[in-house]
Order: C-alpha cells, then structure tokens, then sequence
DNA sequence: TTGTAGGCGTTATCAG
DNA sequence: CTGATAACGCCTACAA
C-alpha cells in the first residue's frame, strides 16, 4: 500500500553514481558537472523526490516544528495566538504542533514530555488553570534546565526564568474600570476568577486600583470569583441579582456576556442601566446584543511575538541568555455596552 | 546552552558496556543480566535519558505524527473538530500538527508538502475554500497516491478517493426548515454561501426539499449566497430589510447572528416576528440574545472519527483499501430564538 | 569531478 | 548474557 517515497539511495542505485553525488548534484553544488547535475535533478523530478525531513532533523539536530501547549482552544483569545503564531511559525519554515492541556496540570506535563523528545525546537505555552493552582512548574524546569527554548503567553510565572509575552493586565482592567466611572457609575461589579491565574490577579488589581483613583474602596460584596472560565449560571445570577449594578466589569469574555444576558432578562437596560465591559475583544463581544465594549488583548500580534522570540532563540545559541518578558498595551475597543 | 540530551552512546560509554546492551536493558530484556539491567536503568534515571524521538522514527517510518489541514480555527466548528482529533489521537500517543489553510488554496498545497515529505503518518483536513473554488484536488492525489493515509471531514470531495466524515447537511437544512414551516413561518430566508462549498451546497438542497414537501416552492429572491463566510453586512441587512422574513435559515453561525441583530434593530421581534436558527451549535448561537436554535454538527465527535479512521489506517497496512464514509446526523437544538 | 566513510540515535539480527 | 554490525535517509569532510 504504502508506496516507498523514493531516496538518494534509490536515485543513486539507479543512475549508477553515488549517493553523495546524488545529494550534491541535487544541492547544485558545483563539485558536479553539469552532465551530472542535470541527470540527478531530471531524473528526481520525474520521480517526486522530495527530502526526508525526518532524516534531516536527525542529523541536524533541528526539526522545525515548534511545540505550543494551550489550556485550550474554544476561547477566542487562545484561537487568535494560535494564528497568530501558525503565521509566523510557517512564514519561517516551521510546522506548529498544537497540544491542548485542557486547563488539566498531567495533561500538560504529559504533552510536555511527549514533545520534548526531540519533536520539537522549543516550546510556545500559556499554563494551565491547574498548573496555576498546583503552583507546580517542575516540567517547565526540567524542558529549560535541557536547554530547550521556551516562551510563555498570558499566563505566566515569575518561578521560571525564560522569555515571556504579556499584556498589561492592570493596565487593562483600570482603563475600563475608570471608563465605568467616568461614566458615573457607582456600584462596578467585577467578574473574574481565582486569583491563582496570573491574569485575574493582574485584572482584579487594575479594577482596584482604578476605584481608589477615584475615590472609591473595593467593596469585596462586588466581587464575584469563580474558581474557573466555566459559567456559573447559578452563581452569576444569584450575584448580579443580589448586588444590582449599574456597571460590571468582567475579567474573560464568557462571564461578561452571559452577565449582560442575566441583567437584560432582570429588566436592565444596557447601556442605560447598567454598562458592561469584559476582557477578549472576541466574536462573542462583536456580536452580543449590544455589542460588548471590550479590553483587546491583541492576541494574534501575541502570538506573532512570541513566535519570534523562540524562533530567534532556536536559531541563535546565545550563551548569555537575556530573557525578555515583552508587555503588550491593551486596548479599549468601545462598543454600545457602555455609554460614549 | 543547549545540554544535549544524553544518549545510549554515552550511557554505554560510561558504563562501559556495549550500545545494544543499553538499549535491551531499557527495554527489560530478558536476554539482559538482572544486575545490568539494574545498573543501566538506574544510570538511565539519574541523568534523565529519554529516548530520541527523531531517531525512532527515521528507523520505524513511523512518526506519531497526524497532519491536520483546516480552513481557520476561528470559527467553532473546526475548533471543536481539531479537539475531537487532539483527544482521540493524544489517547493513542499522536501528537496533532495543526496547520491553517486560512480558507486559501495556496497556503493548503504548501501545507501538504511541507508536512508530506516524512513529519507525518497521515492527514486529517477539511478543503479550504479556495481550494473548492478552484476544483483542483492534485496535492491530495499526490499525497494519496504516495500512500500517505488521508482523512477528509466536513468539506469533502468525490474526486478524492478515501476515508470521510460528514454529517448529514441537507437533513440538517431540511429539519431546520421544516421547524419553521411548521411554526406556520411563510417567509423563510435563506442566508449562505456559494454552491461551491459542498457543505452549502447540501445544506441549500435540504431547504429547498422542505419548501417542496410543504408544498411551497423555493423563491430566489428569498436567497442570498454570499462568496465567503465573512459578514458582509451591507449585503445582509439590505437582503434583510429587502425580504422581510418571518423566518431565517443561516447556513453557519455568524450569518444567523448577524442577520437576527440586523432584524432586531430594524424592529423585528424574536422570535415572535421572526424566528432565527443557523448551523453550528456555538458559543455564538448559545449566548445570544435571545440564545439560537442550531444544528449542532457534532464537531467533536466528529473529529474523534476522523482520527480514529486514520490512526487504524496508519496502523494496519490494509491492501484493499475499502474507503468508507461516514455520515453523522445532525441534532436541531432548539432555543428561544423559535417557538416551542 | 566523483566516491568513500562516518555519523546523527535507535533498533534488530546474528555471532560470540 | 553481551556485543558487533547494519540499517533507517541524509549530509559532509576527505580521499581519489
């Protein structure tokens, strides 16, 4: 069934010169003749040969594929680094292998293992929810004890010394906090999640601060925190229900505009009653009635990014390492959520 | 910088044994001393040896590797697909290439080359949009005819002979109509796209079936097909505005969505005025306003399929081939977007 | 201008 | 029980 792909070998065997000759003649080199040269490229083209990449990577000690692990590849933010890092990765000639971790901490050291076997040059990563909880970066050290490249996204640790992409989370989460009360809004409800996740921690920082720049303390009773990204039906509606916002606040996508559905069904009005802004400038907030003003957290150019920085690190074995930690601005994309 | 994983050459050297008894004595051979297995393995342990990846597949032609080719990832259908084949294949030791063909027929053809010349065992793929356009299928007879195991989802094609899965697009169109026809809706529009796209092409016949079985016949003008699965919102609102439906079929998730704003705003009430349902069963469709009834296409099961019917043809060197395909049903998941 | 030999890391066969 | 050898497909320094 499997129809042998042809090699130097096969090439060589048949035109009756030697491999070596075949490989050079094949490269051009001009150690061949042009007798020679044209015989071999003729012949191989007739036959389709095409160069066994795993034999190369053998020898070279280079596969050009690049490992991205991700919790997990329904939200939009991760879908769009995803792109933004297949972009470029193949621009340069490198094949993206896609490993999900499912927010799960064995699924992650176990994808980790599998490619860290020499499948791939480096690794392109944004931890897991339970990798987070567990406070457990053993298999990131391990990968860069090896030497092996590694660049993390998002979520990120300070326990492991490699290159990093983020965005200015606080940053983020002020702007839109203070867009609420420049607004005038009162009562700021915030939706987010643990603070174990970098990110959230980071957001629910920015959310404070913004408060207090206005003269204003972080009432705790505002603050909903979910232990993951799933929702809540439950919890969300009993909180928006109890709490009676005039904005909200949310730190991912999902629990905004399942937020702003929960309002809208208990008879507010967006934006007239209440304003509401959520992370992830996704489908989910262009295309909610109304659409959702939304902190961009530019995760194609993220991705893009991080991508270069592994890529430059593969390629270039500096022997001081100098990691970097790149900080992307967010952006407030306002949409008919919010007053303007 | 880069520590160079330790090898069984050098195991050997240090301990001063041959290669090959390194290498049976990792495996447990019983053709190895018990006292020799137990100084290699532990020897192994310590410095952490790891079999190379590369090497075993140079020697077996074998790579655990599955290619997967699909128009985007954007879009919850393929997300939820390429989810299906990551858990089905990583369950059986694959690891997923993913690559994004980002709907061009170009960037498909450099794909399949890239990854056909060794880095993987067979292919997992969904036609890009140009590439149904262009009706040109010769990088996957190339890749077929080479041997290469292919599987082909969702967007298929009979000029290629080989495994596939799709799910039942014209029952799906055809029960979706026949929702709104029995909700007494006499007006139902149509939004897709072009006929090119198998899957449109299905989906525009099971509208039409149902018109017919109901008695009615289908009115071109009450069609809009547009050329790709972009919002082009000046076509759809004017389509829209045009028609004045009681009932809308999208052929995809964002068109659906889009066209029930667009219907709200120009003061349509849903689905009292007009009732909404569209293909994929999305976290669009789920969290509208209000939530739409869909035809969930089963992504994930559909790529646990996909993967299972490539991994037994990787697996099993079959020499008749006995191509199959497989049809999925299609389920109507019904919301507040249609009367109940 | 062409060919030989050795190596990348592993495994399998066969000889000792 | 252990080891030498060849092979997977390719590349390259060196020899002829």
């Amino acid at each position: 069934m499997l129809k042998r792909q042809i090699t130097l070998k096969d090439i060589a065997k048949e035109l009756d010169v030697s491999i070596s000759t075949v490989s050079k003649a094949l490269k051009n080199s001009d150690e061949i003749s042009r007798d020679t040269k044209e015989k071999v490229q003729a012949f191989a083209k007739l036959y389709n040969y095409k160069p066994n990449n795993i034999a190369i990577s053998l020898k070279n000690k280079r596969t050009k594929n690049i490992g991205v692990i991700v919790p997990d590849i329904v939200h939009y933010f991760f879908t769009t680094v995803v792109r933004g890092i297949e972009n470029f990765a193949n621009e340069k000639g490198y094949n993206v292998i896609v490993c999900l971790s499912n927010e799960s901490f064995d699924k992650e050291v176990i994808n980790m293992e599998m490619l860290a076997n020499g499948s791939i040059d480096g690794f392109i990563m944004s931890l897991s929810a339970g990798t987070e909880k567990n406070n457990d970066f053993n298999h990131l050290r391990e990968v860069t004890d090896q030497g092996i490249p590694l660049v993390l996204f998002d979520r990120v640790t300070n326990e492991i010394e490699c290159d990093k992409v983020v965005i200015d989370d606080t940053l983020g989460a002020y702007l839109a906090t203070k867009k609420l009360l420049e607004e005038g809004r009162k009562k700021i409800a915030l939706l987010t999640t643990e603070d174990f996740f970098s990110v959230s921690r980071n957001r629910n920082l920015g959310y404070k601060k913004a408060l207090e720049d206005f003269g204003m303390e972080l009432n705790p009773d505002h603050v909903l925190k979910l232990p993951y990204m799933d929702i809540d039906e439950e919890r969300i509606s009993s909180f928006l229900k109890r709490v009676s916002p005039d904005g909200v606040l949310s730190a991912n996508e999902i629990f905004g505009i399942y937020g702003m559905r929960v309002l809208q069904k208990l008879g507010f009005e967006v934006p007239k009653d209440v304003s509401v802004i959520g992370f992830t400038d996704g489908l989910l907030a262009k295309h909610a009635n109304p659409p959702v003003t939304a902190v961009a957290q530019h995760g194609e150019k993220m991705g893009e990014l991080a991508a270069k920085m592994l890529i430059e690190r593969v390629e270039n074995d500096y022997d001081v390492p100098n990691y970097q930690t790149k900080i992307l601005e967010p952006t407030l994309i306002e949409r008919d959520s919010t007053n303007n």
